[in-house]
DNA sequence: AAACGCCGCAACCGCCGAGGT
DNA sequence: AACCTCGGCGGTTGCGGCGTT
């Protein structure tokens, strides 16, 4: 257990700040400065403890803060520091002068990540949901890289996942190892979910084949994912496919599959679905977008972090900026793959 | 008009790391 | 090294407002 919560003598006052309150610890602050929080209740006069004052103020009562509405900028730049951060609400604050990371955290769970989510946007991950998106984002991870395809991992998702398309997924990981050109062959010939389909290729079977601990370190061949993760220079995902992976994976991961480009330029977000996935929604930050470019940003900066956005009106409707939500992360489910016996 | 449920937000709680002794 | 204090962070709670029935 922790210490002891500082607010549990008597005779401190908890609850909502009355305007005296909020009065006193102003002038005290004004005066004085915010120096000693556990001392200043005491020599401000008031019933409160340190750590309420604190949040009081830098949540509430600071002359620099901005009142109202999110403007569409901000959100932008909220999702998107949130898709390199995560839950870092005081780093996100920091990059939104005005803001504090109480009143992003609330914004973020009250309205962007419900919007993400009626969009089929997983808030966590800012990629589509297992349950919902397509088997490409398995077979993405099947054909990048056995290590970074780690079922046992999927097995633990499995209430979210479709038995059938992880079974397959399985079954096509041990294929592609045990011949890979094969396999992108018959991919590339979209021959092979037929195939698997009419012949019931089972699960024992395949798995005779599986040895992922074999897989060649040295291999020439980097994963998209992998790509990204140490590609945060700010290289777009494109150009890095077409560098580096050969060109028939090219063609299979990103002329027959467009999403199977991974844009996870997210190194801090330990998710294993989109590790595993190698899933990323398509948009501008997967072409264009850079980290440093936000990274970079002064924190006093006002000047909004994209300014490539065409979305600057702040008065937008919701349903405006559930369109754009839906934009921004819109996925196509691949050609080749008949998703109808799975969903 | 009253009851009910939902939503948003301010505030609280527990934990952690840094720094001091 | 061990302990304590403090500031800070992220998750959670609970209340008031608002809309719906």
């Amino acid at each position: 257990m922790g210490r002891a919560p500082c607010c549990d003598k008597n005779g401190i006052k908890k609850g909502p700040w009355t305007p005296e309150e909020d009065h006193k610890l102003m002038t005290y602050i004004q005066l004085h400065g915010p120096s000693n929080w556990r001392t200043l209740p005491k020599n401000a006069g008031l019933q409160r403890c340190g750590k309420s004052c604190r949040l009081r103020w830098t949540n509430y009562l600071r002359p620099d803060i901005k009142r109202g509405r999110f403007s569409f900028e901000e959100e932008e730049t909220i999702i998107q520091l949130h898709s390199i951060m995560g839950n870092k609400w005081s780093a996100i604050a920091a990059r939104l002068p005005g803001r504090t990371d109480n009143e992003i955290k609330n914004y973020w769970n009250t309205h962007i990540r419900k919007r993400l989510l009626r969009n089929g946007i997983d808030p966590v991950t800012h990629a589509p949901r297992l349950d919902l998106l397509d088997l490409s984002s398995i077979l993405g991870s099947a054909l990048c890289s056995p290590p970074l395809f780690n079922l046992s991992s999927l097995l633990g998702t499995q209430a979210i996942l479709n038995p059938e398309m992880l079974r397959l997924a399985t079954t096509l990981s041990s294929l592609k190892q045990e011949n890979q050109e094969i396999f992108l062959q018959h991919l590339q010939d979209n021959q092979l979910l037929s195939s698997l389909v009419q012949n019931e290729v089972s699960l024992s079977q395949a798995n005779q084949f599986q040895n992922p601990v074999q897989e060649p370190t040295s291999s020439p061949f980097l994963c998209p994912t992998q790509l990204m993760q140490t590609d945060v220079e700010g290289l777009s995902c494109q150009n890095s496919l077409q560098n580096l992976v050969p060109s028939s994976w090219n063609d299979c991961l990103v002329s027959k599959a467009p999403n199977f480009v991974s844009c996870n330029t997210n190194p801090t977000v330990p998710d294993k679905l989109a590790e595993n996935s190698g899933f990323q929604p398509i948009n501008n930050s997967c072409q264009n977008y850079s980290i440093e470019s936000v990274l970079s940003t002064p924190l006093s900066s006002p000047a909004p972090l994209n300014s490539s956005s065409t979305f600057v009106n702040s008065s937008s409707t919701e349903d405006e900026r559930e369109s754009y939500c839906s934009s921004l992360f819109k996925f196509e489910i691949p050609e080749i793959l008949d998703m109808n016996d799975f969903l």
